[in-house]
DNA sequence: TATTGTTATACTCTATAACTATA
DNA sequence: TATAGTTATAGAGTATAACAATA
């Protein structure tokens, strides 16, 4: 019989494991190499195609200004392009560039990519699948902080 | 028949969530609250009782002059306590204050209270087991990365 | 020499505030 | 007025480098 967990436990226990992510997660990159929020938003663009600055921060639940500042690092560095929208002059359209699909490409360019190669390394399938029912939970999770 | 999940789906799904949670936690915290490290800090000198700078910081796995950065704020505020080794001069041995303790108890001051009362309000039984279930594995993740 | 800790500096990712330009 | 976006500034949490003090 599987015990109801105490909240306190789980609690402790997700703060522990995230908290270890962050930090992980959020040390410093190589040259070049993409960080979490850059690759997320070049994934966006290649599976959903051109779309404007505030569109992009409504996904990653981020202002405006701050999605502003990853694009303008993607954008000096040729991974993105911005032209003008053509029948809204105050808006910009951002699409990914052919130097920025062949950064996705690179098994080794990104966190997300260390993210894979460290699951398919040291998971077995059946931890592979409680991650893959944990993820939605945390994302529930996070949309209520 | 459980499917065994691709990696690819796997990292995507973590990414989303996790990253997700890092922007939030990392949000800035109203006057007074603990943010995650602190919180962090203090629980383990309220357990594991006075220790050092290097201990803490293995403890987080961060560097010691991270944890020296943290520590300092504490100290500002009243929540921990530094004082000499007594045997070795190059220590300092750091301890948590009543008002630490105090500042542990108010249960809406501080990150870690939020995700219990965010767990506590929208999670079923089951998906806490399925998030305890999942933490560990998250934490393995993290060291492998 | 090795260990403990501090100070100085910089980076990433985010925020708010104030602004311009267009609708 | 409202919306789209930019620029300026700041803050949290980390890092590396260089140093001082002690073992």
């Amino acid at each position: 019989m599987t015990k109801i967990p105490e909240i306190a436990d789980v609690a402790a226990a997700l703060q522990l494991s995230i908290g270890l992510c962050i930090r992980r997660i959020r040390q410093p990159l190589a040259e070049g190499e993409l960080s979490l929020p850059e690759a997320s938003v070049l994934k966006r663009l290649e599976f959903g195609g051109p779309t404007t600055v505030t569109e992009l921060a409504k996904a990653d639940q981020i202002t405006v200004q701050s999605m502003g500042t990853t694009l303008s690092a993607l954008e000096s560095r040729g991974l993105v392009e911005r032209h003008p929208h053509p029948s809204d002059g105050r808006r910009s359209v951002l699409s990914i560039t052919k130097t920025g699909l062949r950064a996705l490409e690179n098994k080794h360019n990104s966190r997300s990519q260390q993210v894979a190669n460290a699951l398919s390394e040291g998971f077995s399938p059946s931890e592979l699948q409680q991650l893959m029912v944990a993820a939605p939970l945390i994302e529930r999770l996070a949309q209520s902080l």
